[in-house]
DNA sequence: ATTAGAAAGTGGCTTTAGTCAACTATTTTT
DNA sequence: AAAAATAGTTGACTAAAGCCACTTTCTAAT
């Protein structure tokens, strides 16, 4: 294993880190974290999503993550109800309300991203789209 | 330009920021955080570096990065000396023993790029790391 | 069947990260 | 020579995230 591979994957991690921080602009204006965001995205897409799985998905402590979701249940943007089959376990759900809260956050996120490839050539934002494909493609085995 | 295109975009900034967080096991044990890792980094390739810059640079506030290279300097690992020509201004080196933390730090991180990477076929982390380099030609004019 | 252990979730507390405003000391602009 | 801007520092504050102890429920091992 090439260390000068290591190197150059290094580089692309600095390189794409800073270019997601500097295009995410329209974010400051929520009243919701970027992390909030995210969280509320994967409960839209997870069907019977558990606190103990978002904690897990996004390595963060659980107290934290119950804190956040006690949160988004006040505001309205989910509904938590014990699963019948293990008591212990609450399964949540987005609103109406939590869904129309994803939208603005996701429309917010897209802009950010059309500033970041805003101007560039079609054909090149194929190349990208393409290579950023290729990446997931390669990568996804690795994350299970 | 394509709604389509926004969200392969999205996706893929998702699904990277989780990969590299996944794989970001090496740095707990670690007295420095990734930022203060990455701000060592930029002193040691970055010549005349400056407060100034460097908050810029990684979008932190200056009453933070001030705070941040205090401490680095506390813990000997830069020197800060005025400019000569602008007093305000004070020049940021790495000493020998920044040299080494970031050394150290670097090497983490490596271990954790070849946790990414490991098992995947020689082959394949060729593409991987062609189309690391397309996405940042692509992207690198649109961050100045 | 009982009990030891594990897992899900919560709450209190602390730490880390980052913001904001005020201030000093220089330099640049007008 | 003011006035405005820039570099950096400090103090007080807020937000993000983690640590630990606890309850409840379930699972596994006797």
């Amino acid at each position: 294993m090439s260390e000068n591979n290591v190197q150059k994957i290094k580089r692309f991690n600095r390189f794409y880190t800073r270019t997601m921080g500097l295009f995410n602009l329209y974010t400051d204006e929520s009243p919701y974290s970027a992390t909030e965001a995210l969280i509320l995205f994967e409960i839209s897409t997870r069907n019977d999503c558990t606190a103990a799985y978002l904690s897990n998905y996004f390595l963060l402590d659980k107290s934290y993550m119950s804190r956040i979701l006690k949160h988004f249940e006040r505001d309205g943007l989910i509904i938590k109800s014990f699963s019948e089959e293990d008591r212990r376990i609450q399964h949540i759900k987005l609103t109406d309300l939590g869904g129309e809260a994803l939208k603005t956050l996701a429309d917010k996120a897209s802009l950010n991203v059309e500033g970041m490839i805003d101007g560039i050539a079609e054909k090149e934002i194929e190349v990208l789209i393409e290579s950023m494909q290729k990446i997931e493609e390669i990568l996804y085995p690795k994350i299970r």
